[in-house]
DNA sequence: GTTATAAAAGATGTTTAACTCTTTTATTAT
DNA sequence: ATAATAAAAGAGTTAAACATCTTTTATAAC
């Protein structure tokens, strides 16, 4: 495994192409973005389920229904993604998995662990879900190849 | 769970206990190990087996026998450990799971990423398995409560 | 209002990581 | 030699992550 969990990329990889879509002014499918994204249907539809529910991307049934992202959602952090999927562990855990770890109570790699979660924490919080909708739509960064 | 597995967490507890333990020129015991970092025995029993395979530790069997690691193990970086354990995938992988991302193909993320995965990198390849023995046996880091 | 469409919800199944148990092998001390 | 100690090895179990299936509910078009 990576950074984040399989379910964190897939949701990432759901919220762009949803956020590129919205951009466009269309609603997209369960069934189109997991196409799109690589990932296994059923599965992705549970995954958007609970990011529907924390409000992070929008739905409506129906005929010529779908998942899109208000334009206010666009300018959400993908930190947001990443907190409502694996927890926050990852913006503030300890390295080496130590409850009481912190400044007072080091462990050995907390200082240089710190700045590693700074880095990564403050990547997340500044970069938005929309952000790269110009670049997806014109080709210059991708979700599939 | 946190930037690494479990298991590569109790991994680089029980290394740097070792390395601390070599330093004051005993060798320890899986259950004393066990007890210190608050891993499952049997379970650190299996990860210290792996880690001896690949050369990390040292052991020798039956009476006074126990983990250790010799002088130029210390010297190696924490990053074979995360290696052993976890894999490459941290060291290479892109952040949202998409096998073909490279520079020339990247993904929305790929470039911040890189340099989140490579402070990372470059801090476990310039941290020593031994580098911390001094702190730990003067307190001012700590492995447990 | 009936039909088609698409997500929500809930129950269930599978796979992998985490963890345990038992037996074997090596080493040391007597 | 034999008894005690401690890791190695292999098989087995459990729990969590990953994934699927079925039923229900909401919306839209006719």
């Amino acid at each position: 495994m990576g950074i984040f969990s399989k379910t964190c990329e897939y949701a990432v990889r759901a919220v762009f192409y949803i956020a590129q879509s919205s951009q466009e002014g269309r609603k997209v499918s369960i069934k189109e973005i997991a196409e799109k994204v690589k990932s296994p249907e059923p599965f992705l539809g549970k995954i958007l389920q609970n990011l529907s529910k924390v409000g992070l991307i929008q739905s409506t049934k129906g005929p010529h229904g779908g998942f899109f992202i208000d334009p206010e959602g666009l300018k959400k952090p993908i930190a947001d993604i990443v907190l409502a999927i694996d927890g926050e562990q990852i913006f503030t855990g300890c390295g080496m998995g130590l409850d009481y770890c912190s400044e007072k109570n080091p462990c050995p790699l907390h200082h240089d662990f710190k700045k590693v979660r700074n880095q990564l924490s403050s990547m997340l919080k500044k970069t938005s879900i929309g952000q790269f909708n110009l670049q997806l739509i014109k080709g210059s960064v991708t979700l599939y190849k």
